[in-house]
DNA sequence: AACGAACTTGACAATCATTTTCATTAAGCA
DNA sequence: TGCTTAATGAAAATGATTGTCAAGTTCGTT
């Protein structure tokens, strides 16, 4: 009857294994590239669907960089945000839980639901200072 | 001799007064429609760089929405954050010392300097949810 | 093992915000 | 008033992302 299935395909465990290689934030054009060199090619857009359908699955994280561009990474085990250097870009990713719970609850307090949110920090690193 | 002069048009005070009776986020296309129907029609390209011209000299609020378009704002007088609706745009200003705290101490750890922050929180608001 | 409906793919065209180009216009100082 | 230089804006260019649609695959069913 309704079976509303994902099928697995080739491009999909294309996509899935270059983010787990890349283990790094990349952006859908350079995910495609990536797959482009190693002989794995898949369609630019079929790069761009699977990103968001893993995306929206919460499998993997996104994030919209300064530029708009949205760039993606293997969930992380934990939620947690970027400490960038303005200079030479070295990032550093921190954790705060005192700041999740404080989005949360601020949210809360005016009756936003499906909340999500977006952290981070620029500033110089002590090499770039 | 050398006057690195920041002028005064007519463009850039359109411009300032349509962000201050808007009194809210709006999009530069927005911006540019409010001024050509007021009949004080600014070129769109204008419209861009004044809106990142007082943006970067701090004198308007930009965010990134969740699409990736950016959106200003008048600036108001204390450093702060918003509370965005996905659906309808509602914002809502929040305060949150504590964040700020925590940013500069995360920041201090690692050895950065001049640092600044971002922080938006998007979600649905009582009337969307 | 073959069938077939529904899901996927991908080349290409279309969108759409933003940027660049460059010739024209206008501020503001001397 | 004149002149230097910033500012403007129309049009073209850019670049990421989305839409289209015919052709290819997957997988439950026969």
């Amino acid at each position: 009857m309704s079976s509303v299935g994902i099928r697995s395909t080739r491009q999909r465990s294309a996509v899935t294994s270059a983010l787990t290689e890349l283990n790094d934030f990349r952006s859908t054009q350079e995910i495609h590239e990536y797959l482009k060199e190693r002989g794995d090619s898949v369609g630019l857009t079929t790069v761009y669907r699977t990103l968001q359908a893993l995306s929206s699955a919460g499998e993997v994280d996104a994030i919209l960089r300064e530029d708009g561009e949205s760039i993606y990474r293997m969930c992380s085990p934990a939620h947690h945000h970027h400490l960038v250097c303005r200079s030479c870009g070295l990032t550093v990713e921190v954790e705060g839980p005192t700041v999740e719970k404080w989005a949360d609850s601020v949210s809360a307090e005016h009756g936003f639901s499906s909340v999500s949110h977006t952290l981070e920090i620029f500033g110089l690193c002590p090499t770039c200072s």
